[in-house]
DNA sequence: GTCTATAAGCCGATAGAC
DNA sequence: GTCTATCGGCTTATAGAC
């Protein structure tokens, strides 16, 4: 059963992430996110001591399925099956979570003031074990020497881009919300830029392990 | 000769720049900006009447250099010299004016309020050309049906990423500044993903003119 | 646990001296 | 044209009734 408190705490929660994702952290006034959840301001402190602190949360709900997009990396897999995978779990969290993905990166276009030490070296250590997977395929002939980095950040932009810069898509495409077949078509699209970019043929041979990274 | 005025105003947009790059517009305070110009706080009134207008001054100056930078889509040119010449072109700005490219990656991801609509209209405009001239290449066989919308989307998106989210590129690559070479494999990367995802080959006929999109 | 009513402080903006 | 000194509004946060 989900008392009071939880039901309240997850309605704060959810219009605090539509807006800070809308208006940024300072723009953002408690007083509309008590609105939006349909509650009294005063109740946005009791549940959450403080406007840093409710941020803080919606930033911590980014971080966890912002980690497990790569798990791709983590499982056996050949580099197509392997980059296939990620490229479709990073598209899905700016289709499904587009608030706090909006959120996530206006935090780190800032240079990560809130972001806790712990978290900063979680995602940066996922973020070097993909690069030294990447690299332990170039190194095995998989796939065409790509800068890693490189490689890593134009996936992330790609990907990220149909939710930070969603306004301008919408603007450009003309229309208000991108559909299944849109978001099929930018996944296909972000996939062989990728594959074909790194000369990466279709599974061939089986990979039996997961690469270990230093 | 330059002015005090305008050697001041100078300082402030410039300032501006950087404070707003860094913080956001709600979070920049103007005693900040003062202070960064080494200025009392009332000049900038005085020059600039208000924090918004002076905010949408900064804005304005990244509009002209990013329709620059789409210069090669308006000359007749091979797909592969063109998509180069653009990325580079993207590439640049990025590094040469990072404060203005966060400042104008920021107004977008808040639904651009304070973009004029004469200001979108353009953007839009050479947009759509550019999206016509990919659509043009396509149907003339010069290249891979790719999404034109989309890979639009992923080259401003890669090429972006080195401005706006330069905070995460110095924590994965442990460099606090990129270098000449950096830069280089950065273009080259995105050039690779492009022409060899969209299957454009070197330059093999003449173009001699360029595309008219309707 | 919930909410009204209020305090406290910060920051954009300016009046007015120089 | 320039700057010191100050106002006024707005927003976070809470005290205290229910």
């Amino acid at each position: 059963m989900t008392s009071i408190r939880e039901r309240n705490k997850e309605l704060i929660l959810r219009a605090a992430s539509e807006e800070f994702a809308d208006k940024g952290f300072a723009a953002t006034k408690t007083s509309d996110i008590a609105a939006k959840a349909g509650l009294p301001k005063p109740n946005v402190y009791y549940y959450f001591k403080s406007k840093e602190n409710l941020y803080r949360e919606v930033l911590e709900s980014i971080i966890e399925p912002l980690l497990a997009a790569s798990a791709p990396f983590n499982q056996p897999g050949h580099p197509s099956e392997v980059l296939t995978a990620y490229i479709r779990s990073k598209i899905r969290i700016s289709r499904e979570l587009p608030h706090a993905s909006k959120v996530f990166a206006s935090e780190i276009m800032h240079g990560a003031p809130h972001l806790s030490a712990e978290q900063t070296k979680q995602l940066n250590a996922q973020a070097r074990h993909n690069i030294g997977c990447i690299q332990s395929w170039i190194d095995q002939g998989l796939m065409a020497p790509v800068d890693p980095h490189h490689l890593l950040f134009s996936i992330w932009a790609a990907t990220q881009t149909y939710a930070d810069f969603d306004w301008q898509i919408s603007t450009v495409t003309g229309k208000a919300r991108l559909d299944d077949s849109d978001y099929e078509a930018a996944a296909q699209t972000i996939i062989r830029l990728v594959l074909k970019g790194c000369e990466i043929s279709p599974a061939a041979m089986t990979v039996k392990e997961p690469c270990h990274s230093l």
